[in-house]
RNA sequence: GGGGGUGUAGCUCAGCUGGCAGAGCAGCGGACUUUUAAUCCGAAGCGCGAGAGUUCGAACCUCUCCACCCCCA
């Protein structure tokens, strides 16, 4: 039977700092007790040796003679995925293995079944998402990337607060959902008898905080989409999203570039990085492109708002975009570039100036007609980041909701629709704002080098396990 | 939704132009006073994702279905 609780006077990773000099078969005297998983064992009869590995990240052998152990034949015969408490002295031994020699020894948990191959691990991708516990002990890269993504989440928290962010929560309950174009998921409340949703995008209620006096706030928000699975989306994930009160796109650029590139210097030491074996340059400044540059560049034609709609059709049409008679030339000019262009760029490029049509809550561009004041962040080829300068006036918001109301009654589930509370919000007067929403695991796949969006989530979302 | 790939022991995998299902590791039993994926000996374990079909004979061929991965919409 496991005892209740284990007190540990140390981990592997500290007895390594510590007496990695040891030389060869020294004895220190200093009696420690560690605790942790036997990951590799070896019998030698009066003799026997394990792999203890434990929450330091770091495995030091545990060195049991029958003459000095304590239930000796006990520890012979412990299991690979065994946890175990062991208390003796920090010896190296006669072959250069920093040990503990240990007097008593406790099993804090039997396990039932095996870890897998002692060598190869756990490849089977179905398993290690399914039974992440299996993977973070069997394969220690999984460790490491969510040891970085954590360290991402903490680092950001502290960088937003050092430039005067405060950090919030809004619901994640919406009785209308809003602040991205997106399918959501429903529930329904019982005691209020309401339909209501997971929410897509927090940022309506980040601007009513706005409104509210807080001038500059952020929310890491889990938000949940209702859309199909890939490498590149999960049906719940987690967003940063901030508000800045009087600045413009133009401040939210410079702000994203410096934070990832803090980021990169925190977890790596420098901005230049490798993403899949291609190098990756995330060092400030980042380029600032137009989509109508970026697209001239990647498919070699000229895109704007301004031209006739019928040259818009048959470039889409050219390039594959399937045109729809409702498509106007701002959802036209962007088919094109994200059929074209988007997934070209390597990046880090900010890709500005959106179209009015498909950008329902930024503000007109202040050149451009037809165009708001909004980014992209793009990197490794896919979109890290959307930001805008915040559309301000409540009677254009409700024309840009009047807008996607009648495309959402059409048919297209992922178009906005009417928030009165939040145009009586926009009453009140929001000052000029900029806001930003940077998908967290995108930026940690970038930021980790890797490949799937499932290899970055702890428990990512899997077709229910059947037998 | 379309295309491609995968599914064999707890894990990692092999299994040829159809011919009696295998290995290593783990687990179990045993030997071994300094091992390092320890080694050695021994016994056990899968009927091949599910179902149907072709065949004297199917893990291998055909069909349907299921799951997972990748690409595309």
């Amino acid at each position: 039977m496991p005892p209740y609780r284990f007190e540990t006077t140390t981990n592997a990773a500290a007895l390594r700092a510590e007496y990695e000099g040891l030389a060869d078969g020294e004895e220190t005297g200093n009696v420690v007790t560690i605790a942790g998983r036997v990951m590799l064992h070896r019998g030698q009869g009066k003799l026997a040796f394990a792999t203890l590995r434990d929450g330091s990240g770091g495995a030091v052998q545990l060195f049991a003679l029958a003459a000095v152990t304590e239930n000796f034949e006990g520890f012979a015969k412990i299991s690979l995925g065994d946890w175990v408490g062991a208390t003796g002295e920090v010896v190296k031994t006669r072959t250069g293995e920093l040990s503990v020699k240990i007097t008593t020894w406790e099993m804090l948990a039997e396990t039932r079944r095996g870890f897998g191959d002692k060598w190869n691990g756990i490849t089977d991708v179905d398993t290690r998402y399914r039974q992440r516990y299996v993977d973070l002990w069997a394969n220690p890269e999984t460790r490491t990337v969510f040891l970085q993504r954590s360290k991402i989440l903490s680092l950001t928290r502290r960088w937003l607060e050092d430039q005067g962010f405060i950090e919030v929560e809004t619901p994640v309950f919406h009785p209308i959902p809003g602040g991205a174009l997106a399918k959501p998921f429903t529930t329904h409340h019982n005691a209020l008898d309401m339909e209501l949703f997971l929410r897509i995008a927090p940022e309506l209620y980040l601007k009513r905080l706005t409104v509210g006096g807080f001038e500059r706030v952020f929310e890491l928000a889990r938000v949940f989409r209702n859309e199909g699975l890939s490498t590149r989306h999960n049906p719940e994930f987690t967003m940063l999203e901030l508000y800045q009160a009087y600045g413009d796109y133009h401040d939210v650029m410079a702000l994203t570039e410096e934070l990832v590139a803090h980021l990169a210097m925190e977890l790596h030491g420098t901005t230049k990085l490798t993403y899949g074996a291609r190098d990756l340059d995330l060092t400030p400044p980042w380029r600032r492109a137009t989509i109508t540059e970026v697209v001239q560049e990647h498919a070699g034609v000229h895109v704007d708002v301004q031209m006739p709609l019928e040259d818009l059709r048959r470039i889409a049409a050219e390039h594959g975009v399937e045109v729809q008679p409702h498509h106007g030339p701002g959802k036209l000019m962007l088919e094109i570039y994200e059929k074209t262009t988007e997934a070209n760029l390597w990046g880090p490029v900010f890709v500005m100036d959106y179209p009015k049509e498909v950008s329902p809550l930024a503000r007109d561009h202040r050149d451009v007609p037809e165009m708001v004041e909004r980014f992209e962040a793009i990197v490794a080829g896919r979109e890290l980041g959307n930001a805008f300068t915040e559309l301000l006036d409540p009677d254009e918001q409700r024309a840009r909701f009047s807008a996607q109301a009648q495309q959402h009654a059409a048919g297209d589930e992922e178009a906005m629709v009417m928030d009165e509370d939040y145009l009586r919000a926009l009453d009140y007067g929001l000052p000029p704002t900029a806001g930003l929403g940077i998908g967290i695991d995108r930026l940690v796949m970038l930021l980790t080098d890797t490949q799937s969006i499932r290899d970055v989530i702890l428990f990512p979302s899997l077709r229910t396990e059947r037998e």
